[in-house]
DNA sequence: ACAAAACTTTACATAAACTTTACATAAGGC
DNA sequence: GCCTTATGTAAAGTTTATGTAAAGTTTTGT
């Protein structure tokens, strides 16, 4: 499953050039300014966040970083800010208040993935919990319990139901969970995942979520 | 809701062979030169452009791609470049000048496709939470509500609402609504768009707004 | 290498969504 | 008022997206 990325950024030729770089790896979304950011942060959460400090208009990099740590529901992602080398008070700045990661501009684009990677790698396996109604998937155990009771799940189904959970009562189009779970070339259009859905359907039939469909669109989870 | 495809390339049976296999799924419309193409774009804005990198004339595909990103008007809108297989140097340039994405001529027509739809679906979630008096429209999770309550749309009629939403207090015609709604070249005069218009009417019967209609025009949302 | 599990494909079923037909009704021009 | 025309509506018909079983393929574990 292709981890999510939402980046702040108001010059585009870098924007193209993170785009360039880190869509083989992750699935890319960038946003001119912090409204923008927030908006889309509203329909779904990424794995992690680059955000420049330069911004123009109100939120510069650091008043996105205090809102996003601010709320239960974002603080958790991991964030890396962007900003000029030799910038040295922005960086402390930023690490102190909450930054998980710092690159200094110009950069070469294997520091990006490579520092991308590694703030990935470093998620605390107890965050990785996500629940949602009664259910809770724990990601360090690869576990989902509903109702109580442990399920078994395999491994598209288990990616599946998170992707759902982590959307939860956000409308996933069937683009959107090919591009996260199978990748952007998957395709072939065949029942491949409804089938899954209907397998995940039968074992969530206890307990108190619902994967509803929403014709011609995609899948919702209530 | 059918996306709309900008294309400009010189070779007439290649256009026809572009139009033939995407037409299904998007609305195509085809420029022989810059020319026509950003006269075209005054008017209306496509979700993404094809481009041939060899044209005749002043502008070929790079002057296009670089008028097209200089514009904050169009800077957003995904282009792929087209041009002969091997030619590293145009996929390099292009890719640099801030194109999205590259397909080598000859390619298959399943590829063209896949390609168009992967780079519309890497555009930034479009979250937009519509509202007019007490309608309420929240793309995220597809739902309607409508004086407190929620109402259930299908597709077409969610697509309808939301036009008219958009645009309250502004008639639509039906000329207009056809082509968002069903693209370009639906024609069949029949009553199809009355029927969707009556089923919005009564489920709309508790709520504040109304779809007048405009005889001779089309409707507006009040 | 074998068996089991996971995953995908095929082929068809089904129900929802959508369109058409056929006629009714209302609006505007004369 | 009467005629023309555009729109409204119910019901029937068609299409399309999704659901499902079963068979086929790949992957994993032993």
């Amino acid at each position: 499953m292709k981890q999510t990325i939402f980046m702040v950024e108001d010059d585009s030729s870098l924007r193209e050039l993170y785009m360039y770089t880190l869509e083989n790896d992750f699935v890319c979304a960038c946003f001119d300014d912090g409204k923008a950011f927030f908006k889309a942060l509203e329909s779904k959460k990424p794995d992690i966040v680059l955000l420049d400090v330069m911004l123009p208009g109100a939120d510069d990099g650091f008043a996105i970083l205090s809102k996003l740590k601010e709320s239960k529901k974002t603080s958790h992602i991991p964030v890396i800010m962007v900003s000029a080398r030799g910038d040295e008070l922005s960086k402390v700045k930023g690490l102190n208040m909450g930054a998980d990661d710092y690159i200094a501009k110009p950069f070469g684009v294997l520091e990006l993935v490579a520092r991308v990677k590694a703030n990935l790698r470093k998620l605390p396996p107890a965050l990785e919990k996500i629940s949602y109604k009664d259910i809770e998937i724990i990601n360090a155990k690869h576990q989902v319990v509903a109702n109580g009771k442990q399920i078994q799940t395999t491994l598209k189904e288990y990616n599946l139901l998170t992707l759902l959970c982590k959307n939860a009562e956000n409308v996933q189009s069937r683009e959107q969970i090919f591009s996260e779970i199978w990748g952007e070339d998957f395709m072939g259009e065949t029942r491949t995942l409804d089938i899954h859905i209907k397998e995940l359907r039968k074992k969530l039939k206890d307990s108190d979520v619902e994967i509803k469909t929403i014709r011609g669109v995609g899948y919702i989870l209530t």
